[in-house]
DNA sequence: AATAGGCAAACGAACGTTCGTTTGCCTAAC
DNA sequence: GTTAGGCAAACGAACGTTCGTTTGCCTATT
């Protein structure tokens, strides 16, 4: 028999999968489950419930992001290095992890209000790094001094966060 | 009696709405229904089918955005008058209707193969203005002469769309 | 001016299907 | 020999949609 027994890892995978593909309300337990040559019901012996993939999911990318920030935040060098610390942290991610990056970005909202806070607090924290480099930068002389580190840091992440939409099929 | 019968229209703008907040396949007709005060079977007197409001809803984006381009396109002056109309055509655009907006963005995915391929080429061909006007501006010297219309073109529709993550609530 | 007919809008119940999830059994892996 | 993973069947709830019926308004006829 080649049949392998799934693990709760390969579940999570699926689900990252089929969430950023079609959305979390639009992936349903049966599709998992055939997603991995499993009926849907068997994916209960590695999962509570559907809304706890999602909640792993997109903490998978909070954390992600979160270590890539983190990294870039504490990278040796100018802000200038930092930055490009930032921005290159933040395509390996996205490009590395286009599922769950996507399902984090395009899903997070479908969570409950709970989980749905502490995800606009880990994009809050994310964005203040990305503002705080920039604002070193301004002031260390590494850019010029009429940018407005709000305003660039906002710019960035629009820039960065289209990636995502051109992992979609026909860009 | 304070009994208001609805119109298809007031049906599209609620689908709108919640297809916007929720997503396509997170709006039940019920649900869609309670927002007008109606029974969700009661929407069929409007509409023939959950899928034919999201084609109507998304048809309705990319019209906005194909007026939007074509007036900015015969824009009188320069071709960075032309570009600067595009841009705050396309912010206008987002800003006066959020939830048409968001949802040609974002559920215009969940659309048949048919229907959505045509999204594509509206988008397709709406970068390609912002492209052509880039390259006009180029070529007049209204722009940098190192500036790569494509490349240009991307990251200004990127920060342009980017907009719209910026109407959800917790920005 | 009164009224009857037609019609679109809305209701409420039910259709068949799919949803997320639970249960009990079997079997392959430890 | 124990146990965890998977199956098959079933659960109640919710889904999109259809049905027959009722409601209230508009209009044409009286």
């Amino acid at each position: 028999m080649v049949s392998i027994r799934k693990t709760h890892s390969d579940v999570v995978d699926a689900a990252g999968r089929l969430f950023a593909e079609r959305g979390y309300h639009g992936t349903s337990m049966r599709a998992l489950g055939k997603e991995l040559g499993l009926l849907g019901s068997s994916l209960y012996s590695h999962v509570d419930s559907k809304q706890d993939l999602l909640v792993e999911v997109v903490e998978e990318g909070a954390r992600l992001f979160e270590t890539s920030a983190e990294d870039a935040r504490t990278t040796q060098g100018t802000a200038r290095d930092r930055l490009a610390a930032l921005v290159t942290g933040h395509v390996t991610v996205v490009l590395d992890h286009v599922d769950v990056a996507r399902t984090f970005l395009n899903e997070a909202r479908m969570l409950d209000a709970e989980h749905r806070d502490r995800v606009l607090d880990a994009r809050d924290h994310y964005e203040r790094v990305f503002r705080s480099v920039l604002a070193d930068g301004v002031r260390d002389g590494s850019f010029r001094s009429d940018i407005d580190p709000k305003t660039a840091s906002i710019y960035i992440l629009s820039v960065l966060n289209a990636l995502e939409r051109m992992t979609r099929p026909g860009h």
